[in-house]
DNA sequence: CGTTCGATGCACT
DNA sequence: GTGCATCGAACGT
């Protein structure tokens, strides 16, 4: 075992094809430190979003101010705001010029357990120790409010920010491919990769999850 | 189990 | 002014 198992992906990493690099991520863990500590889990949930071409990626009306990030070299954060509510965070894909993301969409949570509480309990007049830990993470707009990623990261490079993806060395996870899912366009592309039995993977559960879940 | 619907802010036409 | 890469509560089966 080399003397750090914590490993800082690099730019390299994230200058490959999109679809392997949403498959990679599966594993991986997201950390984000602030002055009000640190926060991290692992992604069990991503969606790649590729090109001028594709009808769902935000690079598809041209270069805008917003999708500015897109156009910029691999390993950098791509957040923006969407329903006027949540924070959704991408890392950025593919050499600059190409405009790509893979999309966080869910988390195991690592690290932090209790701030994410805080967070997620933040605005809404509910406790969050309701929510099971499974539950902190699960989502893309769930996530970025557990660990407090907002604008203000967009355009952070993710290899050697605060904000950073890290390879902790559990890599091999079974990993499955399905339509993307929460848009209404280009969803004939299988290009959302989850680990295979995660409970905090967001969405539907797989078919075959069906009927079981009360046999538990 | 399923579907519907309101909250909310920014970028783009 | 319109349209979202969402979430969770409130319903109807």
């Amino acid at each position: 075992m080399p003397r750090s198992a914590f490993i800082v992906l690099s730019s390299e990493f994230y200058a490959q094809h999109s679809l392997l690099v949403a498959r990679e991520l599966i594993g991986k863990v997201l950390v984000h430190e602030t002055p009000a500590g640190l926060t991290s889990g692992v992604i069990v949930e991503t969606e790649a979003y590729i090109g001028e071409s594709d009808p769902a990626c935000h690079a598809a009306p041209g270069p805008t101010t917003r999708n500015a990030p897109l156009y910029g070299p691999p390993g950098v954060a791509y957040v923006y705001l969407n329903y006027g509510i949540h924070y959704l965070v991408n890392a950025v894909t593919e050499p600059a010029g190409r405009p790509a993301a893979v999309l966080i969409r869910a988390l195991e949570p690592l690290e932090g357990e209790g701030l994410m509480r805080r967070r997620r309990a933040r605005g809404t007049g509910r406790p969050a120790e309701l929510i099971p830990t499974h539950g902190l993470c699960r989502g893309p707009g769930n996530l970025t409010k557990a660990l407090g990623i907002s604008l203000r990261q967009n355009g952070l490079d993710l290899t050697s920010a605060a904000l950073r993806i890290e390879d902790r060395g559990s890599a091999g996870r079974p990993v499955e491919w399905t339509r993307r899912i929460g848009i209404t366009v280009g969803v004939e592309h299988e290009w959302r990769c989850t680990a295979a039995d995660s409970p905090a993977v967001s969405g539907p559960p797989p078919a075959r999850w069906r009927g079981r879940v009360n046999s538990i």
